[in-house]
DNA sequence: AAGTCTATCAACCGCTATTAC
DNA sequence: AGTAATAGCGGTTGATAGACT
């Protein structure tokens, strides 16, 4: 025999909540606290099952929230801890003191979602959206070819914030003179990292799907094992040059404002061999602090080979750090309005889309 | 001014893990 | 140990306000 039922549920009020029920329900928690949330609406005098009273007080009447719009750090700081934890919100939450998981979730699908989106990122994977990119089959039949490998080029000039593999594959896929050793090689890649991402998405966890950052195309397409789990990501096809390795954060190249020579030569060769390339951390704001995967954060492992994933180190992110995040911003803190900073954002991304290929019906 | 569309967000629903009996 | 309630979580809905035509 468990419990008694919490609450006889004829008869009990839903919908918003008034004033006076707010009231009631702010004197009684005052008084008493919240111990018990099913004998609390019976003592509080609410006709309001517990379950409600306690969305009501942890969502919205509880004292330490804090209302109003969200900073642009704690706009960083929900991407980067989404691009990890994926829709773990009350995780995230836990990481932006006043803010509470059910308005992280509403923020996320209001704003920043679509914000990603417009940016050609996908709020998912984190990663461009393969489905912006994988125009090859319909540009290579047309005579819009020369003009979309141009804007290929230009998007390439953003590998900063796109992977620059995908990138290098999706124009590689376009390219008429390549081999059709690579090209097979290349679309299998690229299949399979599309199909990667499929897996890991329907598992229902936001799983990464993070691409080889290195300039060699993979020539030998590895088994990839199934991700199942936060602690194993999703394990991706790696170029010879690139094998899976454990990357210890004290042997990162010092200099991180220009990653070029780092992310583009493959990897330091000092690195022990349990690096696994998590994740880029894009900057989705362009500022020039942000711009290289940051030794800190999500890209790297820890020294510990026990652990498959530091959260530790990528919780103690400059931008995602314990200090206020009300502090004033030091990305773009001339952008005041929403507006503004999404104009911002498109003029470091001006991914140039032919007009006749309708764009807005991939967004 | 009226009707329609869109964005927002508080609240609910359904599920799972935990806990009390 | 087994059962059922509770707490908590993520997904979804629907009321509302504001923008647009």
């Amino acid at each position: 025999m468990g419990r008694a039922p919490c609450c006889d549920k004829n008869g009990l009020k839903k919908g918003p909540w008034t004033p006076e029920e707010d009231q009631k329900l702010i004197d009684y928690i005052q008084k008493h606290g919240c111990g018990n949330w099913r004998t609390l609406p019976k003592y509080a005098g609410l006709q309001r099952c517990g379950k409600s009273c306690r969305l009501r007080w942890t969502n919205y009447l509880r004292p330490d929230i804090k209302r109003g719009g969200f900073s642009f750090e704690e706009e960083e700081t929900i991407i980067q801890l989404h691009s990890i934890l994926g829709n773990k919100w009350s995780a995230i939450a836990a990481r932006l003191p006043g803010r509470t998981d059910n308005e992280i979730k509403n923020y996320w699908n209001t704003h920043i979602r679509k914000k990603l989106l417009r940016m050609g990122i996908d709020p998912v994977t984190h990663s461009p959206r393969l489905d912006l990119l994988d125009l090859s089959s319909i540009l290579s039949s047309s005579d819009l070819y020369n003009q979309s490998q141009m804007n290929m080029s230009r998007l390439l000039g953003v590998q900063s914030f796109f992977n620059p593999e995908l990138l290098r594959l999706a124009t590689s896929l376009m390219s008429p003179q390549r081999e059709n050793q690579n090209q097979n090689q290349n679309q299998n890649f690229l299949l399979q990292n599309v199909e990667e991402n499929r897996l890991c998405s329907s598992q229902g966890q936001n799983r990464y799907q993070p691409l080889v950052q290195s300039n060699h195309l993979p020539t030998q397409v590895q088994e990839i094992p199934s991700c199942n789990s936060l602690n194993t990501p999703c394990s991706i096809p790696f170029s010879n040059e690139a094998q899976v390795m454990n990357l210890n954060v004290d042997q990162c190249p010092s200099n991180l404002t220009d990653l070029s020579d780092w992310q583009g030569n493959a990897i330091p060769s000092n690195l022990t061999e349990d690096y696994v390339p998590l994740m880029p951390n894009y900057n989705y704001y362009g500022s020039d602090q942000t711009l290289a995967p940051s030794a800190e954060t999500s890209i790297f492992h820890s020294n510990n080979s026990n652990q498959s994933f530091s959260f530790a180190s990528v919780i103690s992110t400059r931008s995602s750090s314990p200090t206020p995040l009300n502090s004033s911003s030091t990305y773009i803190n001339s952008c005041s309005t929403e507006d503004e900073r999404e104009s911002y954002c498109s003029n470091i991304l001006k991914l140039e889309i032919p007009d006749i290929l309708e764009a807005n019906e991939f967004m």
